[in-house]
DNA sequence: GAAGCGTTATACTAT
DNA sequence: ATAACGCTTC
């Protein structure tokens, strides 16, 4: 592995904790990679090294690599997300951090757990949240570390009245979360970060497990993140990887101060950088710095290609995302008869909902793709209403699961359901819950009996997925009309628990680190298209990508209008989906309205402040490929031929 | 009173 | 695609 002058003083760097400013594409990856080996053939213990990545696929990557370069057949070493890491180690000390039954739930399992806190209808012209927003707005102040009332007060235009109101719900929903033994994705790092804080010989204990700690993606680290790596630090050395400019998790609490303040919170740390760029070519990078240069902020960057080829990206414009869509389609199958891989190429999207026009185009031409950060497996409604037959049988006390069960059955709805949760609450454990089921319920053993045979099988994973799966299928066949599709992800939920040794392992890995659809169920490694947001794009990289919809109200977008810090976390968006491209950048949008299925947005939202908002609004037409602009001013030509009398749709 | 059914609103990013 | 809502049915 080569690495320049730059990636090697890093790599090597002897003191005591160090950051290294990256920028897009200038080896990263490579560096944390290089720094583990290093430090591997330094003689350091692998079990000693931590690796602390943005997500779980990452992590995976990096130690895939390692593993080849190392010739070693198994790393013992830990690499994972902060969330991975900390329930880990939570799961191996439960008492010393009070989790020992905890379930945890997901996004979809908050909300609907803050439904039940709120209560139900939302009244015209109520002040109150929704429970998704609340939902949201606790999530918030928990990974930056407030009170929530501190940061309603300081951050949003509630009325003391409402906020009042807020934080008693805030509360409540704390409440019933531990009656349920339920911890979310916020508690896991709440949990870790103030036991590390509280209890000084844990403290000592954790800090004795690691002598290195190496992160990646420290701009998109949050406060409560930064608590964990203080407390886990010294003697153990910090190794941070991070660019400002690629932060693009504000939303969710990341707080690029923990990259800015760096030096000063770490007195003995060194700053060292990385500044040139081997992923792209010069005129793809000149449109990248030319955005950032546009910004208020300065985020003193300029990426030089080391790469001595200058392709220009191309911008093209569209009627409507329909034909946008048509187009990449044609586009994409075109390159593949000229011989190249269909995994060459990334289609990178703002929203999920941005690539539905694109994806039914995808589906319709046989194109193999992947959708990364689209729909998760485990969020489908039918594998929800399996998981939750065996989420009822872990614990008596997991009402959502319990709820979402009982309701599946004719006959008993919202409020049977309750009453007999009600009643299951006081049991200890399973199976006095299902006896006490069945005495409420006598005449539905059927109900009953599913929990005892999916218990039957419980030390065997696959199994009583597959149990669960038959006993629901009668009553999923009259729920789903597609059914038949939906049945295989079922078996392809069993054939996925086969790498586990316990079913609750199998579903926590799952809710950690969600499976989309279309990933699951192609096998690993076929040729195919990746269709991605921007935000799972991260750290990835193809040698063509196209940037679908890069319109006004989309970047910025249209939710980000009016507030500084969010429309600039835009434009970085934009700037992290530019810099994913090796060989060819090709933009596309569609200014004109009248396209297929129009978001409501576009239209109900002030559409002067769209455009004036717009990134590309005041471009540099020499930055990018003007046969490109030719073809949308006289469109006559070529891809014309595809779309032959399309109204029709 | 509880369950079921048809219609309508909603949709940014995600560990 | 899904959930919530309002209305009908048991």
């Amino acid at each position: 592995m080569e690495l320049n002058p730059q990636q090697k003083a890093a790599v090597a760097y002897d003191g005591a904790h160090v950051l290294v400013l990256a920028g897009a594409g200038t080896g990263k990856t490579r560096t944390i990679i290089g720094r583990a080996r290093h430090l591997l053939e330094q003689g350091v213990d692998p079990g000693r090294i931590l690796m602390l990545t943005f997500t779980r696929r990452a992590a995976r990557e990096m130690v895939q690599r390692l593993t080849q370069l190392t010739g070693q057949e198994q790393l013992p070493l830990m690499a994972g997300t902060f969330h991975h890491f900390c329930l880990y180690t939570m799961r191996r000390m439960p008492a010393a951090f009070g989790v020992a039954n905890a379930t945890v739930i997901d996004r979809d399992d908050q909300v609907q757990l803050m439904k039940l806190v709120r209560g139900g209808r939302r009244r015209k012209g109520e002040q109150l949240p929704r429970a998704s927003e609340l939902v949201s707005l606790c999530s918030y102040a928990r990974n930056t570390n407030q009170r929530i009332a501190d940061y309603l007060k300081r951050y949003t235009e509630h009325d003391e009245a409402t906020i009042e109101k807020i934080c008693r719900l805030a509360k409540e929903f704390e409440r019933r979360k531990r009656a349920n033994d339920y911890l979310d994705y916020d508690d896991i790092l709440f949990v870790f970060a103030s036991r590390l804080q509280a209890d000084s010989a844990l403290r000592q204990r954790l800090k004795s497990l690691f002598d290195h700690i190496l992160v990646d993606e420290m701009q998109d680290t949050n406060p409560l993140q930064w608590l964990i790596l203080d407390g886990l630090r010294d003697p153990a050395r910090l190794f941070c990887v991070g660019d400002d400019a690629q932060s693009i998790y504000a939303f969710r609490g990341a707080d690029f101060r923990n990259v800015h303040a760096f030096t000063r919170r770490v007195p003995n740390a060194a700053v060292l950088r990385l500044e040139e760029n081997y992923r792209s070519t010069q005129g793809i990078l000149d449109l990248s710095n030319w955005l950032l240069t546009a910004s208020p902020l300065k985020y003193g960057k300029k990426l030089r290609a080391h790469r001595k080829t200058v392709s220009k990206p191309s911008l093209l414009d569209f009627d409507s995302d329909f034909e946008e869509a048509r187009w990449i389609a044609h586009d994409l199958i075109e390159r593949h008869e000229a011989g190249a891989d269909w995994r060459d190429h990334m289609v990178i999207t703002r929203t999920g909902y941005g690539a539905r026009a694109l994806e039914s185009f995808l589906v319709e031409q046989k194109i193999p793709y992947r959708f990364v950060g689209g729909t998760s497996l485990m969020q489908a409604a039918h594998v929800k209403d399996l998981l939750s037959l065996v989420r009822a049988c872990a614990s008596p006390r997991d009402e959502l699961a319990w709820a979402r069960y009982l309701t599946l059955w004719p006959r008993i709805g919202d409020v049977t359901a309750a009453r007999a949760i009600r009643e299951m609450r006081t049991c200890s454990d399973t199976r006095a819950a299902i006896a006490s089921l069945a005495k409420i319920l006598k005449a539905r053993r059927d109900v009953s009996d599913g929990l005892s045979a999916v218990l039957g099988d419980w030390n065997d994973p696959p199994a009583a997925i597959t149990r669960a799966g038959h006993y629901l299928a009668p009553i999923l066949k009259t729920r789903y009309s597609n059914w038949n599709q939906r049945r295989r992800d079922l078996d392809l939920l069993a054939r996925l628990a086969k790498r586990h040794r316990s079913l609750v392992a199998f579903i926590e890995t799952y809710t950690l680190d969600p499976v989309s659809v279309t990933e699951s169920r192609r096998l690993q490694g076929e040729d195919a298209v990746t269709l991605t947001t921007v935000h799972s794009a991260k750290g990835t990289e193809a040698p063509v990508c196209y940037l679908i919809r890069v319109e006004p109200g989309m970047y910025p977008h249209i939710r980000s209008l009016g507030r500084e810090d969010d429309e600039e976390e835009e434009r970085r968006i934009l700037y992290v989906a530019m810099t994913r491209a090796r060989d060819e950048l090709i933009l596309t949008r569609c200014l004109r309205n009248g396209g297929f299925r129009r978001s409501p947005y576009s239209v109900s939202v002030a559409p002067d402040r769209e455009r004036e908002a717009y990134f590309f609004k005041d471009l540099d037409r020499r930055l990018i490929n003007s046969e490109a602009i030719t073809a949308y001013f006289d469109r006559s030509d070529d891809y014309g031929a595809l779309h032959p009398d399309d109204d029709d749709w």
